[in-house]
DNA sequence: AAGCATCTGTTGTTTTTACAACAAAAGGAG
DNA sequence: CTCCTTTTGTTGTAAAAACAACAGATGCTT
């Protein structure tokens, strides 16, 4: 492992530790290094992860395939880089993400388990606010993805169906309230407001929703 | 301060900590309450923040105006939620968005020193792990937003000159390379790249930019 | 209830994009 | 060097969006 110090060393994860201490840590938090080959798929959208991953060498892509096969590139990690940190720090969040190997390369994962805990139990509610405050960006960081899925769609009326969507999916029903009227929603789709509510129009005229103010319904299932 | 206890009780930052020591950890980590007004600006875009701001009555927007005058809707932070937290994990970033009050609104603000540093200095480099860890989500945070002022412009021209632009000024060079080649940046943007393509060679035959493969060079300086 | 301001839907025009199909250039392998 | 693959640029067409201007609907205040 001693191989890769220069990439520990610029690591952000392991800035302001040693390298002595470094080795016994890696230790403590079981470790585990994985090779993969270009093109591999390292974890697929859905799945969900335990352990953080960062990238000893090569580069990975985070990628973000529609229903339709169009192929969004949300970043590229290279050596020193985590990935999947935000999905370990919200279990219960599946990966919108799929993670490839942009070449060969090697990961090293840690249980985020092990990074959370503390050791010694000094000061109870503060490392609980830090857990808090990790858990609460790792969620800041979902919401800035899901706005990106729906706003990467192609045509306002993708992006309203992507978003809708995911708010019927949120509310666990087919009815919903969305906190936005139609400038806010626009703003926050990043479309024109009259050409959205034309699209909007459009599809309760097909009879794929129903709306009124900001109640909406969604009639059909429709792949976002 | 005991007549939020509701708000805080629901506030992720708080979760998993008991009334009683909350209100000692409020006094301990110096807690500052202030109101504002509909439509009054919280912090100014440019800005620093060191502090964490949690929403305890009314709403905020989070606003991304760009030199143009689009305005979009970043995020919308009701009470319970933070706000301001990435940047006050990454004092190095000016904000990227302006902040403010959707309705009349009290925010709690918390002095992020006091939040990271643990009283006790049980396990030196496990805490450090945990604060690195924040700062890697803050900074993928800065990422994403990124990304999205970028894809939030309406045209491609525009998305590739606030792209390239902000590349620009990471180089702190008008000359710089990209980690893409077309069909990636294409991607990346969320666009056609045959489209882009034609958009960027009409941006060099303007004089805007040249560019040979993944070498760039912005030639006059553009608001991106 | 009347008046006013805000929000929402509608329409037509101009600009821009996606898409497709192809041509040219660059790079690698034998 | 030549063949072959990948990448990048070009062009034309059909679809979609932005924009602007307006009309109807809604909600609030007086």
């Amino acid at each position: 492992m001693k191989k890769y110090l220069p990439i520990f060393r610029k690591a952000a994860l392991f800035q302001g530790i040693n390298d002595m201490d470094l080795e016994s840590m890696l230790q403590c938090l079981s470790a585990k290094r994985s090779a993969y080959q270009k093109g591999q798929v390292l974890v697929q959208k859905g799945m969900t992860m335990s352990s953080v991953g960062l990238v000893l060498s090569g580069a990975l892509h985070l990628l973000n395939d529609d229903f339709w096969g169009n192929r969004t590139i949300l970043a590229q990690i290279v050596p020193g880089e985590l990935f999947g940190e935000t999905y370990a720090c919200v279990q219960t969040a599946p990966l919108q993400v799929t993670v490839q190997a942009a070449e060969a390369t090697e990961v090293l994962y840690l249980d985020i388990r092990k990074i959370m805990t503390l050791c010694t139990a000094s000061c109870t509610f503060h490392a609980r606010l830090l857990q808090n405050l990790i858990f609460v960006l790792a969620q800041k960081n979902l919401l800035l993805t899901q706005k990106l899925e729906h706003t990467s769609k192609r045509t306002t009326r993708d992006k309203l169906l992507s978003y809708l969507s995911a708010e019927s999916i949120k509310a666990g029903c087919a009815t919903f309230s969305i906190p936005f009227n139609r400038q806010e929603l626009a703003d926050y789709l990043g479309v024109d407001r009259s050409a959205m509510s034309s699209a909007l129009c459009k599809l309760r005229d097909e009879g794929i929703l129903e709306f009124q103010k900001n109640q909406f319904a969604l009639t059909h299932s429709v792949q976002p």
